[in-house]
RNA sequence: AGACCCGUAGCUCAGUUGGUUAGAGCGCUGCCUUGACAUGGCAGAGGUCAGCGGUUCAAGUCCGCUCGGGUCUACCA
């Protein structure tokens, strides 16, 4: 083996050896329990990012520990054809040969849209290899795929027939740029700097004027009412007269409606019911006229006066303030912040727009969606995000699924001339089943399907619903589902409501919801701030030009381009070292907490490549002394266990049974925790060590020789069963190399049992000599690394003091103390013995005294016995206060009390002691 | 405006139903190339657990308020 770890050299080639040998794929052992989850389908245009490293590493990590444990294990993988994202993809690629889609005309449109999506869509699939994800690529889907896609197509049709989907006209987040409606969830409301525009409106009758406030002057041209409060002591005795709307020159009525803030500008508000959420409601309560003045570009249409027919609506908008101010009744423009809604992929302002769209009726699927959850058939981890998941659903609207692209699931509605509306699975089926004459014309709809539609359907879908397969009743519904929170409106919630309506059955039966991964500053990661990593970038490693060059080109505002580079170079100043995809992993488990933020610090990640190089060496260590030796692993039985052994392999049974209970907790931090102390504090820094006294010495006997063997090769063969749902690759590949020393069989580790805890193994006798010989060595250390005497130098240590049980472990433990603390000689004063000036040490009554001739400095030593003093008397006032408190004797448990008890007096023989050896020093 | 989350060492974070002297990693200080590992070893410094009040024999942990930071939802025309 390499003297030090390199991930390169193992990573890439393991990953091909599983993939080859379809090692990913499930047991098919119907005896077994079944587990599997659903990967959330990246988008096909995506690129990996920080999280998306995250969720998968997580899934990976369950996903290979259950197959470890014996279940029937299926990760299922796809991605998601992300209608819009995809659409504006090919369309900037064919933008930049000069060609728009309206020129290829549909069909060769959406063809090359697949052959976009067969060249250049495998991106994130192959970033996921390199994190070392064990899916099973032989099922992978994509939502546009013919089964998916009938699945999608039976979905909605019997949504229409069950009369929970219908098409109407509503007011829709329309985006202008991309020509079509989009959700609510699609929509970001940010603040910005706006203003608030006074206008005066006259009263028809001539007898004076109302001053409304917008922010919005453009839609005044379809006002077709002023709302005041009905209670508004200075307007309402205006209810029901008209204003004459100005430069419209129509006269509309002034209507009363509770919904107006009085306090709010002028307490008169301008109503737009064509053009504002809020308005069209009031519009809907008031039988008002809708009227629609802006056409699919946001430019205002011939609903308007000519002279605005055809501008943009910003120009509209200064036109009409300007127009306003000419006829003298603009009264003022404030400054104002407000909201602004605009698409998250278009970045423009989003207009609410009156349109035909389909929609479903969400509510008795959100009741379903509910209740599931109330009784518990589905978990959300942690438990908290009920609450959100709850209120979305409380107050679900009606879900408008339509959208205006080419480029997804063609809604299956035809349309005759007269407009009838006929839903089914192909012109052919809707002519039989409505007995319609040849002759008739019917064109199919124009729209597809929002993208969560069909990826509502993901668990069955991917399964080969509507057949009913034997995948299906297998693994539906699913174990887990691992998702951040903020897609829990988008995703969770859809494939709740779907999958209870068609399967009648849950999607998945726990919800494990993690953070969202930010920067070491706890900024969200963003191609417009410069921050994001690439989780390739660490694994690989990427010099700092190579990195300020990726974060600076192709920014939407190139100006930021100095600042992103000044700030990689200050946080990144060597750029990334190659970590190695393990070391990745380990960082990500590792900040799995239950918090809502990840700040990703890279400082992490080089501590975990340190680990592996850790793991890496002691099992050179391991090799180097148990290759080509008799290890006791062909069932011979003439070895022994020395106390060390013993002690190792308890602690190997509490560290599998803690790792199991994290990781059924998904506890992913605490797993990684329990690993990283066994492995690195308790195998590497003690019993390594202390297996080298035994392995080199001479005298020592065959039977313990071997025991110390057959205890080295075993604890690392478990150890690296116990990690590898972690860190893949470097487990399989020391395991290959001790697998025989071991006596295991087996192609993989992968494939082998994950290791589970043995009660009878736990040895306190053994655990409570080692904490012993601890205690003792670290005495020894402590004063010599407060002494500065060099660990070179050997030295003596008398023993005063302590129990027989303290001579019974001495003895025991002899050779471990001489050489892991160095020591020249162990001396027991016998009582009353003199010593010579000594430093000291304390484990519990025994004292440690190491003799001062030449090596310690008597003032260095007194100051750090006083040291020692006053912290024993800081915490025995504390003590004494608590026990001289009648309250607590009594009302505390006796067996706090005489805990506390017991500390005390222990407390106070060791102060005294250490009092009389510095007394001793001063005698000096 | 409503809801939720967070505030523990210089930094990033653990701390299960209240009960040893509050832990880890990184960073920092000192010593050390000792036969697995300097991507290392040993030792050490560093915390009024945001603040105030309450419940309790006992609070980092439970309750209330304040301050600070964040997220989501709704929204003021």
């Amino acid at each position: 083996m390499d003297k030090t770890y390199q991930p390169n050299a193992i990573e890439q080639q393991w990953y091909q050896t599983w993939e080859e040998n379809g090692y990913f794929k499930p047991s098919g052992d119907t005896e077994a329990d079944p587990y599997c989850i659903m990967i959330p389908p990246p988008n096909v245009t995506g690129s990996l990012h920080m999280g998306h490293g995250f969720q998968e590493s997580i899934m990976d990590a369950l996903i290979r520990y259950h197959r470890m444990l014996g279940d029937n294990t299926l990760w299922q993988v796809g991605t998601d054809h992300a209608g819009i994202a995809t659409q504006m993809v090919v369309e900037r690629l064919l933008g930049a040969e000069g060609v728009s889609r309206h020129d290829l005309g549909r069909d060769k449109f959406i063809e090359k849209v697949w052959e976009w999506k067969r060249e250049s869509g495998g991106t994130i699939t192959r970033q996921l290899r390199r994190l070392g994800a064990s899916p099973d690529w032989s099922r992978e889907r994509f939502t546009m795929d013919d089964g998916f896609y009938q699945a999608v197509q039976e979905v909605f049709i019997r949504l229409y027939e069950d009369g929970l989907i219908y098409r109407g006209k509503r007011l829709v987040n329309w985006d202008p740029k991309l020509h079509t409606a989009i959700s609510d969830l699609e929509v970001l409301n940010e603040e910005e700097q706006g203003h608030l525009w006074h206008f005066r409106y006259p009263l028809s009758d001539g007898s004076g004027h109302l001053v409304v406030a917008t922010t919005r002057p453009e839609t005044m041209l379809g006002d077709t009412a002023v709302a005041v409060h009905p209670e508004d002591e200075r307007y309402r005795h205006l209810i029901g007269k008209t204003i004459r709307l100005p430069l419209a020159e129509r006269d509309i009525p002034i209507i009363g409606d509770d919904y107006v803030d009085r306090e709010f500008g002028t307490g008169c508000v301008k109503i737009t019911p064509a053009h504002d959420f809020n308005d069209y409601e009031m519009g809907q309560r008031h039988n008002l006229e809708l009227i629609n003045i802006l056409d699919a570009d946001a430019n205002l249409n011939d609903a308007v006066p000519e002279k605005y027919l055809g501008m943009e609506r910003f120009a509209a908008r200064k036109q009409v303030v300007d127009d306003l101010d000419a006829l003298g009744l603009l009264e003022k423009i404030e400054p104002h912040t407000l909201k602004v809604p605009r698409g998250d992929r278009s970045g423009v302002v989003i207009e609410p727009w009156l349109t035909d769209q389909w929609y479903v009726k969400t509510q008795p699927l959100a009741e379903d969606a509910i209740k599931a959850v109330e009784d518990g058939q589905v978990n959300f981890v942690p438990k908290s995000y009920e609450n959100m998941y709850f209120s979305w659903m409380r107050d679900i609207q009606d879900w408008c699924i339509s959208r205006q692209l080419w480029w997804g699931h063609r809604i299956p509605a035809w349309y005759d001339d007269a407009g009838n509306v006929y839903v089914g699975r192909s012109e052919k089926e809707i002519r039989e089943k409505h007995s319609l004459d040849d002759d008739l014309s019917l064109r199919q709809d124009d729209d597809v399907l929002d993208t969560w539609f069909s990826s509502g359907l993901w668990t069955f879908g991917t399964l080969g619903w509507p057949e009913e397969t034997p995948e299906l009743k297998a693994f539906h519904p699913s174990s887990v589902l691992v998702t951040g929170f903020d897609i829990i409106f988008f995703w969770v919630a859809r494939m709740m409501m779907l999958t209870l309506y068609f399967k009648k059955e849950v999607p998945f039966h726990t919800v494990y919801v993690h953070g969202l991964v930010r920067d070491n500053h706890g900024q969200k990661m963003s191609k417009s701030k410069g921050n994001v990593i690439d989780p390739i970038d660490l694994i690989d490693g990427i010099d700092l030009e190579s990195l300020v060059k990726k974060r600076t080109t192709g920014l939407m505002r190139p100006k930021d381009a100095p600042k992103i580079e000044k700030q990689t170079r200050k946080d990144f100043p060597e750029g990334f070292a190659p970590f190695g995809t393990d070391a990745l992993r380990y960082t990500y488990y590792s900040l799995a907490a239950t918090g809502r933020d990840i700040k990703f610090d890279v400082g992490r990640i080089e501590g975990f490549r340190n680990f592996c190089n850790k793991i890496w060496n002691a099992s050179r260590y391991v090799l180097q002394n148990c290759d080509g030796q008799d290890c006791a692993q062909d069932g011979s039985e003439d070895f022994e266990l020395s106390l060390a052994d013993r002690w190792i392999i308890s602690q190997l049974q509490k560290t599998e049974k803690a790792v199991r209970e994290a990781m059924d907790s998904y506890r992913f931090d605490l797993a990684s925790q329990a690993l990283y102390d066994f492995i690195w504090q308790e195998y590497c820094s003690w019993y390594l060590e202390l297996s080298k006294p035994v392995l080199w010495d001479d005298s020592a006997s065959a039977a313990v020789k071997k025991g110390t063997r057959r205890t080295l090769i075993r604890v690392l063969e478990t150890t690296l069963r116990l990690a590898h749902p972690l860190m893949p690759f470097i487990t399989e590949e020391i395991w290959q190399r001790v697998k025989t020393l071991a006596r295991k069989s087996g192609d993989t580790i992968m494939l082998q049992p994950y290791p589970a805890p043995n009660e009878h193994k736990i040895d306190t006798d053994a655990e409570a000599a080692v904490a012993w010989l601890k205690e003792v060595i670290e005495g020894v250390r402590n004063i010599r690394g407060e002494m500065n005497i060099s660990p070179a130098k050997k030295i003596p240590l008398l023993l005063r003091g302590g129990s027989d049980t303290d001579r019974q472990l001495l003895e025991q433990t002899r050779n471990l103390l001489t050489k892991l603390a160095s020591l020249e000689s162990i001396t027991c004063l016998k009582q009353g013995e003199p010593a010579p000036a000594s430093a000291t040490a304390l484990a519990g009554d025994l004292e440690l005294l190491v003799p001062m001739a030449g090596l310690i400095d008597v003032e260095a030593e007194s100051a750090r016995l006083k040291k020692e003093i006053d912290k024993l008397e800081k915490e025995l006032v504390r003590v004494q206060v608590k026990l001289s408190n009648p309250k607590f004797v009594d009302k505390a448990p006796a067996e706090v009390v005489a805990k506390e008890k017991d500390k005390l007096t222990e407390m106070q023989s060791a102060q005294m002691r250490l009092k009389q050896q510095l007394q001793a020093l001063d005698n000096l």
